[in-house]
DNA sequence: GCGCAAACCGAAAGCCTTTAGGTTTACGTC
DNA sequence: GACGTAAACCTAAAGGCTTTCGGTTTGCGC
């Protein structure tokens, strides 16, 4: 066949339909992506640092729907705040895709940069420089652990036999709607509120 | 051959394998976990549902180094922060195991007892029925994203243009030894704090 | 117009997971 | 003690995956 007069491949297609096909299934093969390209399976690694390659692709493809305007805001904990919700908020949009990417943090340029303006936001609110670093890790923390939690089905959560554990059946009854958020949600405020102190006590 | 005198195999042998294997390597085949058994890929599927079985094994026998008796310590919250450094230290204890585990919470029953025991605890403590799944699921989501943390390799914490992001080099630098365990900390004690704001407001 | 590089394809090596069916041995029952 | 059944291992094989190699055609710069 040779080569197409235009290409018909390039890393956004292979990345969008990566996506897809792990919205739909939870994983993905090089193989199945080529299928939907209408394209053979060695195609694909021309353009890809192979399979791994495509994960990161991933990565970087969620990791693009941060806000990192939110760091901008005012005062410095409300940019904090805001920056977690639109982190967990990106990853929630594709439940299916986190564990693949939470085996490492993201990485990608446009996300360090944000990283490196959060960094400038707690210096200037008067952190100690050795303070910085802990509490953007917690908050990354944080954000990774509630969204597996949204990765996890829902019938994880329900109980097999309630007799064995009747309290817990009960407590379960009684939180049927937005769990995972709520929790999120606890977590984020009592972060925030024990990161506030840090700025009293030197 | 035939069946041997003495089994060869039983999923205590197989588990202790795997894990030997993931604490190595990262990753694990049931040809590599047959091979270390001197058996045969096929006979191990007669002990064990499939690799996903193996991986339940690991969850299991990781998760059993989660020491429940925590959870009767007194107070209440004491309790609760010793189970969560428990359950992080029963993962940190086998770090490339943890994206293997992590896609889905631990439900083991043993597990499940404790889960039982600490709603227990919570509602004991005077904590609203509605409060308590959440105050849990923030807990567990904590320890997960600490764990995955642990998990992800040193090198992802080294800049590569320090020049593009130059606080955050700074505060990188400042933070060389225990930055895991010390943002694991940082976040348990904010929620800590927060949580037993719950109690006194109804 | 020519040469080089790009973009695709076919083929194949070498893994992996899983199942099916055979063979020998242990064990409970009569 | 004999016998049938089930357990525990094996060989074999299907079918999938990742990755690489070399071939073919086309675009593009000079």
């Amino acid at each position: 066949m040779g080569r197409p007069r235009r290409p018909l491949l390039d890393r956004e297609r292979i990345a969008t339909t990566a996506l897809e096909v792990v919205d739909e299934q939870g994983e993905f093969s090089v193989p199945q992506i080529a299928k939907r390209l209408g394209v053979r399976t060695a195609s694909v690694y021309h353009h890809v640092d192979g399979r791994d390659g495509i994960v990161e692709l991933l990565r970087e493809r969620v990791a693009s729907g941060i806000d990192g305007g939110t760091l901008d805001l005012e005062p410095w904990d409300t940019a904090l705040v805001a920056w977690a919700r639109s982190y967990r908020a990106a990853f929630a949009a594709h439940p299916r895709a986190i564990p693949l990417l939470t085996t490492s943090p993201v990485r990608a340029p446009e996300v360090l940069a944000q990283y490196e303006k959060a960094v400038g936001r707690l210096l200037d609110a008067g952190f100690a420089l050795s303070d910085v670093m802990p509490v953007i890790i917690a908050l990354e923390n944080l954000v990774l652990g509630s969204a597996l939690d949204l990765a996890a089905p829902e019938s994880m959560w329900e109980l097999a036999d309630e007799t064995a554990a009747p309290r817990l059946a009960r407590a379960l009854d009684a939180v049927p709607e937005g769990r995972a958020n709520q929790a999120f949600e606890l977590a984020l405020t009592g972060y925030l509120a024990h990161v506030r102190t840090l700025l009293d006590a030197p």
